[in-house]
DNA sequence: ATGTTC
C-alpha cells in the first residue's frame, strides 16, 4: 500500500487526496507486522470506500484487528455528522451487537480443580450451540416486543448489578419495535439465549496475569481468579434486519443522490424516514442481543450452582458487557455524529457519565477475546480513545486466514487433541466450526493489544487464558 | 455473522 502515509509510531494514514471520492483520511492503529499481514487483502480499499459516505467526519478508522467484512471492514470505525450524514447498516455489520460479557466466579482455578470439565460439560448443556439452533426462551409476541424495547430488564428475575454493568444499561434509545420485520421477528422468537456458531463462544477462564491492579481490583479481578467470557450476538433477527435495510436502502440511493463504491455501503441520510427506521429497527436488534447475552449468563450461572453451589452461582459477578457491532448517537469535538463501531469496542476513559459510577474513575471495562485456546484481556478505556478514534479501541484478534484457508491447514480433530493436550476442555457441536476458529487462522492478540495500548486507546489490565471451551 | 445460495 504505496499511498500509507506514518503519522507517528502506532499510526498510519491514506490522505483523502488519494481517490477522487474520499472525503476523509482513511487512518489505522498498526504495526509493520500487522500491516503486512493484511497487505494481501481488501481491508484497506474498503477502509477507503468508507471515506467516501456522505457526512463521514475526521477519519475512516481502523484498529489493528482489522479485516475484509462486507461492505465496511471488520475493525472499523465511522462518524458520520449529524443530522444530514448518513447511517449505514453495513456499517454495524450481519450480527447487531454481537458483543462479549464477562462474568467473574468468586472462586480461583485452584479451588476449581478437578471440577472444571463437569463445570464445562453443564454450560454446554446449558446453552443451546450451533447455526439455526432453537431451544432459547420461546417468546410470546408482547415478551418479544418488551425484550426488543427494553433489552435484558425484560426478562424474569434479572439482578440489577447485572443491567448497571452492561453498556448502555442493555438498552439503547429509540428502539422500534414496529420497524424489525415479521421474517427478523420469527427467526428470533426461539433463540433467545442460544449461541449461535462461527467465533461464537462460552470460555471458562483464569486471571493468569494481573497489570494494573488498581484497575483490576475496581473490577472485582485478581490473579488466579475463575472468570467466564461470554461471545454471542442478536442471532438470526439481527441478520435479518440489516439484510432487511441494506435492500431497503440500496433500492433508495438513487433518490438521495447517493453514489457509492460498494453496494453493501448502502446507506440513507440518518435523518430520513429509512434512516431513522434502521436507527430504529438496530437499536431494538441490539437490546435483543443484550438480552440474549443475559440469557446466557443465566444460564452459565444454573450451571455453576449446579457444579459448585448456591454460594458460588450467587458471588458470580457481571464484570461487565459491551458491543462490537452497533452505531451510536454520541457528542465528540462538540458535534454530534453517528459512531459506526463495526468490531470495534467503545472505550470510554475514566470521568465518562456512561460508565456505571463504580467504575468511573477508572474507566470503561474492555474484553479482548483472543483466538481459541490462546490469551484474552481485560483492559481500560483511555483519553487518547476520544481523542483519536471516537472513544474507540479493538474488539478481538482479527483474523489472518479465511475460513476456508484455516480448514485447510489444519483438522478439527487434531485442533481438539491439542488443546485437551493442553488441558483445556472442549465441547463443539462442528470439528469443522472448530478448524476455522484455530489460533491459526487470527493474529497476534498480544501485538494486536500492545497496538492499542502504545496508541493511547486501552490499557491493559488483566490476561486471561483458557481452562475449557464451549463452541458454537 | 447467517434457517451458511431468497
Amino acid at each position: 500500500m504505496s499511498e500509507l502515509v506514518r503519522v507517528d509510531e502506532w499510526t498510519w494514514e491514506i490522505p483523502a487526496s488519494a481517490r477522487d471520492d474520499m472525503r476523509v483520511p482513511a487512518r489505522i492503529f498498526a504495526d509493520e507486522e500487522i500491516l503486512a499481514e493484511i497487505a494481501g487483502d481488501l481491508s484497506l480499499d474498503q477502509l477507503q470506500n468508507v471515506a467516501t459516505l456522505p457526512g463521514v467526519t475526521g477519519a475512516a478508522i481502523a484498529m489493528p484487528d482489522i479485516h475484509q467484512g462486507y461492505g465496511f471492514p471488520v475493525g472499523g470505525v465511522a462518524a458520520t455528522e449529524l443530522p444530514d450524514g448518513v447511517v449505514s447498516p453495513g456499517g454495524v455489520g450481519y450480527d447487531i451487537n454481537c458483543g462479549v460479557r464477562l462474568l467473574a466466579l468468586p472462586i480461583s482455578e485452584r479451588e476449581l480443580g478437578p471440577r472444571r470439565e463437569a463445570l464445562v460439560h453443564e454450560i454446554s448443556r446449558a446453552i443451546p450451540a450451533g447455526a439455526g439452533k432453537h431451544g432459547g426462551v420461546r417468546l410470546s409476541d408482547e415478551h418479544l416486543d418488551a425484550v426488543l424495547r427494553d433489552g435484558p430488564r425484560a426478562l424474569p428475575d434479572v439482578r440489577p448489578d447485572d443491567i448497571e454493568r452492561t453498556e448502555s444499561e442493555g438498552r439503547l434509545d429509540g428502539a422500534e419495535p414496529a420497524a424489525v420485520s415479521e421474517r427478523a421477528r420469527l427467526r428470533g422468537r426461539d433463540q433467545l439465549g442460544t449461541m449461535g456458531s462461527g467465533n461464537h463462544f462460552v470460555e471458562l477462564q483464569e486471571v493468569a496475569e494481573v497489570l494494573d491492579p488498581v484497575a483490576a481490583r475496581a473490577f472485582g479481578l485478581a490473579a488466579g481468579q475463575v472468570t467466564v467470557l461470554i461471545h454471542s450476538g442478536s442471532r438470526g433477527l439481527g441478520h435479518q434486519v440489516c439484510t432487511d435495510y441494506v435492500k431497503l436502502m440500496d433500492a433508495r440511493l438513487a433518490a438521495y443522490r447517493i453514489h457509492l463504491p460498494d453496494r453493501q455501503l448502502a446507506c440513507a441520510p440518518a435523518s430520513s424516514p429509512e434512516g431513522r427506521r434502521y436507527l430504529g429497527a438496530m437499536a431494538a436488534a441490539a437490546n435483543f442481543a443484550w438480552a440474549n447475552r443475559q440469557a446466557i449468563a443465566d444460564s452459565v450461572r444454573r450451571a455453576v450452582r449446579t457444579v459448585l453451589g448456591d454460594a458460588v452461582a450467587a458471588g458470580t459477578e457481571q464484570v461487565y458487557d459491551v458491543a462490537h457491532n452497533v452505531a451510536k448517537v454520541e457528542v465528540h469535538g462538540g458535534k454530534r455524529v453517528c459512531v459506526h463501531r463495526k468490531g470495534a469496542t467503545r472505550a470510554f476513559p475514566a470521568g465518562s457519565e456512561e460508565i456505571p459510577e463504580r467504575y468511573r474513575d477508572v474507566g470503561q471495562p474492555v474484553f479482548i477475546p483472543g483466538s481459541m485456546g490462546t490469551a484474552s484481556f481485560v483492559l481500560v478505556g483511555q483519553p487518547g480513545a476520544l481523542e483519536r478514534s471516537f472513544g474507540t479501541t479493538c474488539h478481538g484478534a482479527g483474523r489472518r486466514l479465511s475460513r476456508t484457508a484455516a480448514r485447510r491447514r489444519v483438522h478439527g480433530s487434531e485442533l481438539r487433541r491439542e488443546l485437551e493436550a493442553r488441558g483445556i476442555v472442549v465441547r463443539c457441536p462442528s470439528p469443522k466450526g472448530l478448524a476455522e476458529e484455530a489460533p491459526l487462522a487470527y493474529k497476534d492478540v498480544d501485538r494486536v493489544v500492545r497496538v492499542v495500548e502504545r496508541a493511547g486507546l486501552a490499557r491493559r489490565v488483566a490476561r486471561l487464558v483458557p481452562l475449557g471451551v464451549v463452541k458454537g
